[in-house]
DNA sequence: CAACTTTGTGACCGCATGGTCACATTTGGC
DNA sequence: GCCAAATGTGACCATGCGGTCACAAAGTTG
């Protein structure tokens, strides 16, 4: 490893650190250069500035967050639709769950329009379409698209949500008593679905519940 | 109208401008008082600084906020719990997606946690809890608390997200087409409570639907 | 009219930000 | 060893921020 890797690992770290503890409101060149304890000139010459730096760290982040999208939507190509999307919130749930900073990135998207936030934007729709159209033609008469939303931007909301609020009409969003109430609800909307979820693909699911994991503070 | 009440509408006005406009990231002292074309000085004088000039301008909202969740709660006390809570969605949906200030707001209570989002956080919890608690006891065997929040939850994010994402896994965000769909999403979910829903009251709800409308730029 | 209060202004301060530059130090090839 | 490229540093600049202050103009009361 040549010392320059060693000094970019080292800003791309801190930029990790920044986004955990501060939210993306407080990274800036001379937050993310003192805390990597590196003069931020570095910062322009190696990543030509604050956007090319993140660009830079989303595209390592890509790497195992493409990886657990891969896993989620391949480990199952045969169960019914219901069982796909009940396993592609609760990938979701876990992912968002554990990591912080991820949610911090997300909240960002969510008020800032810019190259990064719209590059984003496009993966992840490209992504989400991809997963919904193999189950949408499997599902007639249902607006699979609409109620999945609903359950996906529910299970986001939440997430988001616990950093400032303890619970939300009464479910406390920072316990996994909480998230397993929340995953046991979306149990529920989708055994509504049409022609879905035989006793044994329920079965499987209902095991694995047992371990959802609410936001954790790192 | 004495002078200074008419410079503090001047303030206020512009406050409620520049949120609309630049989200709660470009508000500030100097970027207020010069909009109102007044100097900062007087928002120090009349409202103790930013947090002091946030708070007055909550508590005028609150005014028809309140007045709002008056009329969602009040005006069907007798209807099925499924159709109390589509009616709910809906006044939620109409009240944001009119109204882009309030949302610049909830993206910032998504970030931001100091005196202001806290107070904001209380009051909206508690008002949620009254309104939950009224329906909770009347439908057992189902965790309605937990299902109403994914629902609520998800509305919330996707009229947050069509700011930065048109989108959404293939659903629109920006169009009445799209919050149809939604709407018509929600209603199949209800449609699961378990005693629920007689003709009347759907009929009645169904009627409301082809009014629906997502968010506008103002 | 005179004295006093309210209302408003613009200048000023300290501070942090993003960005650039000149200059040291280190590394590696000839 | 020697020179050039790579790596790193600290100083510096303009700008915008929140906040305060002295002072002017407009109203009000005696």
């Amino acid at each position: 490893m040549s010392r320059r890797e060693r000094t970019e690992r080292q800003i791309l770290d801190a930029l990790e650190a920044q986004i955990r503890e501060t939210g993306m409101g407080g990274v800036g060149v001379n937050a993310i250069a003192n805390r990597a304890g590196v003069s931020k000139e570095l910062i322009y010459r190696y990543f030509d500035g604050m956007p090319g730096l993140l660009l830079a760290w989303m595209q390592e982040q890509d790497f195992w967050t493409s990886h657990r999208d891969l896993l989620a939507s391949g480990e199952s190509s045969q169960q019914p639709p219901g069982a796909l999307v009940l396993s592609m919130l609760r990938a979701q749930i876990e992912a968002l769950g554990k990591n912080e900073t991820l949610r911090e990135v997300r909240r960002w998207e969510l008020i800032e329009l810019n190259d990064v936030t719209a590059r984003l934007a496009n993966r992840r729709e490209k992504a989400a379409r991809a997963f919904i159209d193999r189950i949408d033609g499997l599902t007639p008469d249902m607006d699979v698209p609409a109620v999945v939303s609903i359950m996906l931007a529910g299970v986001l909301y939440l997430m988001l949500r616990s950093k400032t609020e303890s619970h939300f009409l009464g479910v406390p969003l920072r316990t996994d008593e909480g998230w397993q109430r929340l995953y046991a609800a979306l149990e529920h909307i989708v055994r509504a679905f049409p022609s879905d979820l035989n006793q044994e693909s329920l079965a499987t699911l209902e095991a694995r519940r047992k371990a959802a994991t609410g936001p954790t503070k790192d």
